[in-house]
DNA sequence: ACGTCGGCTGTTAGCGCTAGCATTAACAGA
DNA sequence: TCTGTTAATGCTAGCGCTAACAGCCGACGT
């Protein structure tokens, strides 16, 4: 005998269980537990009952082969340790929230190959979207996604060709404006620490747009310092003191992230340097950490939540927004830079 | 015509797409693709070309239904953005890369209602196995759990009743130890700072051990503050500010995590309260982070990396762990609890 | 009385894939 | 030549659900 007509825990129920424990069709079982079609409410009451009492979970997998519809949007970003990426997701989930859309995350370590192989593995799942950190990717996964039929929206950054829909900032234009206030604060002798990381394009280009505008003004980074692995702040303090060491004569240190920034000012502060006197300071992402630190470090917003929002929207279809849209961070000049000379 | 035999890019491809621009039957080019069963390498060599060439994506979807089985692991946890779920991803990933499953993660936002609709929603996808934080769930809850026939892991804690499997440590054990600890190097007016969420069981718990320890030493609480949202290092401040305004007398905050406890910290350096003599500090988690400050906060590591790992053994089979886990997290000290007098 | 319309329910035919055989080809051994 | 064996491949029958349509029934207009 095939199917148990006792209570058989072990037997996973299936819609059949249902429509005999209630005495109506598999079909107006479904129509019930989706809320579509006409059920009378006495029809209802008894399938909401029956299913309630069996303890019934439809199976997603059934429906949406048969439907050709998933409710899942793939969102793939490289790592979900330091602070950026979550704060996006509030923003996705936030305006996913109601539209019956449900964010599934894939994390990919800042690894292209790893990254194409969560592509994959999304698409397989035939996803409602996808949201994917980053413009760059291997060529199979560009052409896996741009042929998966799905909106697909590159997040984060805009310098670069988009598949199909991107959001972000320009980090090119951030590390510009970061430097030329740094310049305009009367700085000279700069100096860049970051991570070594050669697949965080977006640190990488803002270190390009940072450089860039120093060579307009003549200048050049004055020393750099990189690190990879352990607690950024540790990281920040020892690589702010291998560089005050090497280059006593800096006067600014831009920092790739907030959190080694805030590692070298609590570093700059202990040892008694006058900031941002002596030397200014500036990282970048506008993390709330640095609001408990004992000061302001200079940073810029990376518009975070604006940009898991935005990406949302256009998924859900709320926005019907164009290829790319770009966001416009705001630099903080927190206390860590010294006012201007005024002219 | 409904199935268009020449590039349309918008139609979605099949197995029977491959199958038919390589000459071979469906079966073999699925045999091919999931490297089951005795293909021979020229046809395998054709088949894959093809799949290449097409940009054929298998559907898991209809693989899933037909083959009953997913391979998917559904991780079910409050907040991402706390840092102690990163790192419990991290061991899980880690434990699961090479077994052919896959993580998939759900946010709660510590809502019980929240936490019930993900279960189920992740259910419906029929998983192999899921992991969730926590003991603490609605009946309804516990009862999908029960009978959906897959290994459920609870991890984080194990003071309580488990469905199946559980991997944690006791955090009213670790409360106590601190408590222990604490009054053993001799401080008295302690006071308590942490958050205010209801359903954050886990540090409820804590806070429940460590006021057990003190009343078996004659003890209560001076003092406790709380909190909830905003930055955790500035709340960790504006809290410590306000104990030690309401109560000057104090000798010793504990907080309920190390990201407040680092924000006291820092405040009480700053005002130039010697830390550990006249008061002590303590938080819970061992976050990385802590490496990185001026002084070392007395914390206990919550074990995070390794109760992951083992989440995720148990899920893959790899252990056939009994019911129940225990990890036991070790007391930093670190340089914000005096040592204890010399007996 | 008849038509018909709208609300409710059931039937049929897959969705794209895989388990479990059945089939075939190729060849060795008797 | 025939059989048995093995490797390679194909066929059939679903997996559990839903789209699309087909019925059925009572109410209502004329």
């Amino acid at each position: 005998m095939s199917r148990p007509h006792a209570v058989d825990p072990r037997h996973t129920l299936t819609l059949r269980d249902v429509s005999e424990a209630c005495g109506v069709s598999e079909m107006t079982v479904s129509r019930v537990l989706r809320n579509r079609g006409d059920v009378s409410a006495s029809t209802r009451e008894k399938v909401l009952e029956a299913a309630r009492t069996l303890g019934y979970v439809p199976n997603k997998i059934a429906g949406a082969l048969a439907s050709q519809r998933v409710n899942l949007v793939g969102v793939v970003i490289p790592s979900l340790s330091n602070m950026v990426f979550p704060e996006v997701m509030t923003g996705i989930s936030e305006r996913l929230e109601g539209t019956g859309l449900q964010p599934v995350v894939g994390v990919t370590n800042y690894l292209p190959d790893r990254e194409e192989s969560v592509i994959y593995e999304m698409l397989s799942w035939r996803p409602s979207g996808m949201i994917i950190a980053g413009l760059e990717h291997t060529a199979a996964a560009r052409a896996m996604l741009a042929r998966a039929g799905i909106p697909i929206v590159e997040i984060m950054d805009i310098d670069g060709d988009a598949v199909n829909h991107a959001v972000g900032i320009s980090h090119r234009r951030a590390g510009r404006q970061m430097a030329e206030a740094i310049i305009a604060a009367g700085y000279r002798r700069i100096a860049f620490l970051g991570t070594q990381m050669p697949n965080d394009h977006r640190a990488r280009k803002r270190l390009e747009g940072f450089e860039d505008a120093l060579a307009k003004a003549g200048l050049a980074l004055v020393d750099r310092e990189y690190y990879s692995g352990g607690s950024a702040l540790l990281k920040g303090r020892e690589m702010t003191a291998a560089v005050l060491n090497r280059t006593p004569d800096v006067d600014f240190l831009y920092y790739s992230n907030d959190m080694i920034g805030a590692g070298g000012l609590l570093y700059c502060l202990a040892q008694g340097i006058d900031v941002p006197g002596r030397i200014g300071l500036a990282g970048f992402n506008g993390v709330d950490l640095l609001d408990g630190l004992p000061r302001k470090l200079a940073t810029m917003d990376a518009c975070r939540l604006e940009i898991g929002r935005r990406a949302a929207e256009i998924i859900a279809g709320t926005a019907s927004a164009g290829e790319v849209v770009e966001l416009f961070p705001k630099l903080q000049p927190g206390d860590t830079i010294r006012p201007a000379p005024q002219t």
